[in-house]
DNA sequence: CTACTTTAATCAGAGGATCTGACTAAAACA
DNA sequence: TGTTTTAGTCAGATCCTCTGATTAAAGTAG
């Protein structure tokens, strides 16, 4: 079975049911704008750093971090050091979700680590953290 | 780092170059068409059989593959053994991109054993296959 | 055999996510 | 100062995906 497919189906597991989660705790986000939400530094991001890191162009990510700001999860101020930016942050209000997703997250790795081994698990996420030195474009 | 996105990250490369190879080569196709193409079965697929092994609705299935049928690269026939179904096929055409994205694969597996190696490669395998036991909504 | 239920596929309509290209304004630089 | 780069936005288009309703064939219980 190709290296692709086996890569995408817990990848998509594990989108499915953060998301899940989220959306369960009352939070009305979508999975787009998820993936920008959770690359908001804590110092706040700039639109640019947000597009790249969430691998859209810098329209998307705008548009996405339009709605989410609408949403009241996120918020622009004006970027102190440089007059053409500006910081994209977390309000308290979306701060809320990152517990939730964060014991999701715990609870699946042990479900994954009660399945397959913890000896397994500790290869696995080697073999990924390598694999990322080569495979991810934003490092 | 969080385990999903360390299994989005060389998903998403895989998928982006598996995608590229074959559209350089002159094939036409979108990351979703291609998505359904290469789940069409060898004696062909009913529509239903597709949007699941995608993942997606009938809808969405039947939109792509009466793209991917207009392209030239899947056919649809009627079904023997059932009036209501039809089975969709794979076109010689769409055949000639079946090697490209074979070698594409396997070149992308040899590299990463390189910077792995062999022993990890193997046990990342295994690690995903008996991920998708718990992972993979079919089967 | 008839009536009900399920299944395969499609039609209609809508919303979401993403892109390319063109533009404005501020910053950096020569 | 004048040119080039960078941050962000606007406009328009396309692609992907969904929900809901419909048609037709198949399966099933009496």
């Amino acid at each position: 079975m190709n290296i692709g497919l086996l890569l995408f189906i817990p990848n998509r597991y594990v989108e499915n049911r953060m998301l899940a989660a989220v959306v369960n705790a009352g939070f009305e986000v979508t999975q787009a704008q998820a993936r920008v939400l959770m690359r908001v530094g804590p110092q706040g991001s700039r639109l640019t750093e947000l597009a790249e890191a969430a691998q859209v162009t810098k329209q998307t990510a705008g548009f996405l971090v339009d709605q989410l700001e609408q949403a009241g999860y996120l918020e622009r101020v004006p970027d102190p050091s440089d007059g053409r930016a500006r910081l994209v942050r977390v309000t308290r209000k979306a701060m809320a979700a990152v517990p939730i997703a964060n014991e999701e997250m715990a609870r699946m790795e042990e479900e994954w680590e009660q399945h397959i081994g913890k000896r397994r698990m500790t290869q696995l996420r080697e073999a990924l953290e390598m694999l990322g030195e080569i495979t991810d474009p934003y490092r």
